[in-house]
RNA sequence: GGGGGCGUAGCUCAGUUGGUUAGAGCGCCGGCCUGUCACGCCGGAGGUCGCGGGUUCGAGUCCCGUCGCUCCCGCCA
């Protein structure tokens, strides 16, 4: 805070604390904020005063501070001051090196308690350890005074500047879509919304302004943007929450590259503006089909080796009924070389356990000894079997080895998935690395074994690459992208459909009759029966990009009020019952002995 | 929906094979202290061991149930 504010009455401030600086010294200064901590030495009492700038030491002295200094001997943490004094430079031993005001200090002649607080729950800069996450939740106005919250929220805010300064200057026009919208029963579960006027009736809260930013651009506007907040009643995680913020972005007149082009830009320029990565405006790009090939996943981590291998090939004839079985059902069986470790049993017993919650039925593990293995899995394979293994997994002596054999997304997922838990444990990440990538060429769809049928990869909305074949939907290209950092997805889009007929097309492969189609995404067809322009965008994680710009272990961290993982708002109490009349005006019976325990 | 971890003072935690009056650090309260800055020193208060039930002569500790927090799997077009 560089700008000083005007000397006003009791109560009010001229200074920041953090701006208390020496080019002050010999002026008086008014300061207000929280008692940080206060130290009474009887004849003298320091009290470091904070506000949202930093801190600044006060000194109470009996004679000169007069009234100040009982007032002082009375102040407790959290305690709202406001103090005027001289600021006086510090005599050199006194000087506190750790702050950046710590050279000066200013001499109270004058205080007022303008609020007294409460002992708080917890200590705001506590040295005890942190406090427990459901405390810090539910008083979270104090968790916010913290400086570590309180940089992170700023980090926040400046990220969703740098967004729209951006798109402000390209000729984006933020506008605004409804919150009351309709449920759409694919995805995820929706948030619903009772109405009153049409008692049975519900909206639904959206998941995305998707179709809403579509017929923006069925009405012209061209380039769209909004900071929108979207909700999935889903369980949370770790990354994740029911109510999160997305930045929704749609153009017109756009094929895939061009939309990269523009978002390349739109990155470089917000990670310019807040201190982040320093990035490529061209970035990296990878196919789909090689990301899943080489690394397991859509979302691949490309700081790290630790490749997969597909080893099919090698163990084609082999006797071992656990692989052959594997493969007679079209399966994979495929591998990493972790290098040279030394791992105990238990650790591989660890590895096993992961394997097998993760999905797979078991994973093998060997070392490299000789042209053979040490493995239990050894005696199970010929010679030529384990020398042609090694030679394709690159396997030098001691190397160890991990295969998993299973139904091919099983083991990508698993190996991808272990391939990171490794990457971790023996520390090959570089933390200060940064791999942007997109990824590319994604697949129109996938087909749903529990439910027998095709489920969209992206979402309903996405083009196709060329024509659209609806007697071969897994043939299909999608002109889709994912942007994925360190191997997190930051955002992903398409380009969309633009014509009615492709769109019924794309419905009627994803199992959707024309009826359902008109019942639901009526208006949609509709809409692109008017001249809808070619037209395309992404969407980004705002909470997950903040997350990763400052390291934190939570998106909770970077969300305000965040709640709970069972979808709790432990600082206001919601969701909570409502009353009997409010529910009555909605329709709505509510059995009560289902609430029991409530 | 499933699995793991956790729940003891205001906060963070320790608590042995089930055994006396459940401890520590920080915080809080009182006193002393004129150069501290995680101030120091002296004294003190503070506990339904999440909740309910069970086993036992005896439960913070073992068992069952339940609630809450958290991580993971499913799920998240």
């Amino acid at each position: 805070m560089s700008e000083s504010l005007p000397l006003r009455a009791n109560g009010y401030r001229d200074a920041w604390c953090g701006d208390v600086l020496p080019g002050r010294v010999g002026s008086p200064a008014r300061v207000a904020g929280w008692v940080h901590r206060r130290r009474d030495h009887g004849g003298l009492i320091f009290i470091d005063l904070r506000d949202r700038t930093g801190i600044v030491q006060l000194v109470f002295h009996p004679d000169r501070s007069g009234a100040a200094f009982e007032l002082a001997h009375k102040l407790r943490a959290e305690d709202v001051l406001s103090a005027a004094g001289e600021v006086v430079k510090r005599e050199p031993e006194t000087v506190n090196a750790e702050l950046p005001t710590g050279e000066v200090e200013i001499a109270v002649v004058e205080a007022e308690l303008l609020a007294d607080a409460e002992t708080p729950p917890f200590q705001i800069e506590g040295y005890a350890g942190d406090a427990g996450e459901d405390t810090r939740l539910r008083y979270r106005y104090l968790d916010l005074r913290r400086e570590a919250m309180r940089e992170a929220l700023t980090l926040r805010h400046r990220v969703v500047a740098a967004m729209r300064e951006f798109l402000d200057g390209e000729g984006f026009v933020d506008v605004e879509t409804p919150v009351l919208t309709r449920s759409t029963p694919e995805g995820a579960r929706d948030f619903l919304v009772p109405s009153s006027q049409q008692q049975g009736s519900f909206y639904a809260l959206p998941q995305s302004p998707q179709l809403f930013k579509q017929l923006l651009m069925v009405a012209g506007f061209e380039r769209y943007y909004q900071v929108a907040r979207c909700f999935r009643d889903e369980a949370t995680r770790a990354d994740r929450q029911a109510e999160f913020t997305q930045l929704d972005i749609e153009m017109s007149f756009v094929g895939v590259d061009d939309v990269i082009e523009a978002n390349e830009r739109l990155l470089a320029h917000v990670f310019e503006r807040v201190g982040g990565p320093q990035i490529a405006t061209t970035m990296e790009r990878m196919g789909f089909a090689e990301a899943m090939d080489r690394f397991g996943t859509d979302r691949p981590d490309l700081r790290f080796g630790l490749e997969l291998v597909d080893l099919g090939e090698e163990l084609a004839q082999t006797e071992f009924k656990v692989f052959r079985s594997v493969l007679e059902s079209g399966g994979a069986i495929r591998g990493i070389n972790a290098g040279k470790r030394e791992l105990p049993r238990s650790e591989l017993d660890g590895l096993i356990s992961r394997a097998q919650e993760l999905g797979a039925k078991g994973l093998v593990w060997a070392f490299r000894e000789g042209e053979g293995w040490r493995s239990p899995t050894a005696k199970f394979l010929s010679k030529a079997e384990l020398a042609g293994l090694n030679a394709r997994l690159h396997a030098e002596e001691g190397d160890l080895l991990l295969l998993v054999a299973d139904k091919r997304s099983v083991a990508n997922a698993v190996l991808g998935q272990l391939r990171l838990d490794l990457g971790e444990k023996f520390g090959l990440i570089d933390e200060r690395e940064n791999r942007l990538v997109w990824i590319v060429d994604w697949p129109m769809m996938e087909w749903n074994e529990d439910e027998r049928r095709w489920d969209a990869m992206h979402h309903p909305f996405t083009a196709p690459e060329g024509e659209f074949d609806p007697e071969d939907p897994g043939a299909a290209r999608a002109q889709a992208y994912d942007v994925v950092w360190n191997g997190q997805e930051l955002g992903g889009g398409s380009v969309r459909i633009n014509r009615a007929d492709v769109q019924e097309a794309v419905f009627g492969a994803l199992g959707i009759d024309a009826e359902t189609a008109r019942a639901r995404f009526g208006f949609l067809l509709e809409a692109l029966r008017y001249g809808a322009p070619p037209h395309g965008g992404i969407a980004y994680g705002v909470d997950r990009i903040v997350q990763r710009l400052c390291g934190a272990d939570s998106i909770r961290d970077v969300i305000a009020f965040p709640k709970t993982a069972s979808g709790f708002d432990l600082l206001t109490g919601a969701p909570a019952p409502v009353d009997d009349p409010q529910l009555r005006d909605l329709g709505i019976a509510i059995h009560k002995h289902k609430l029991a325990g409530h």
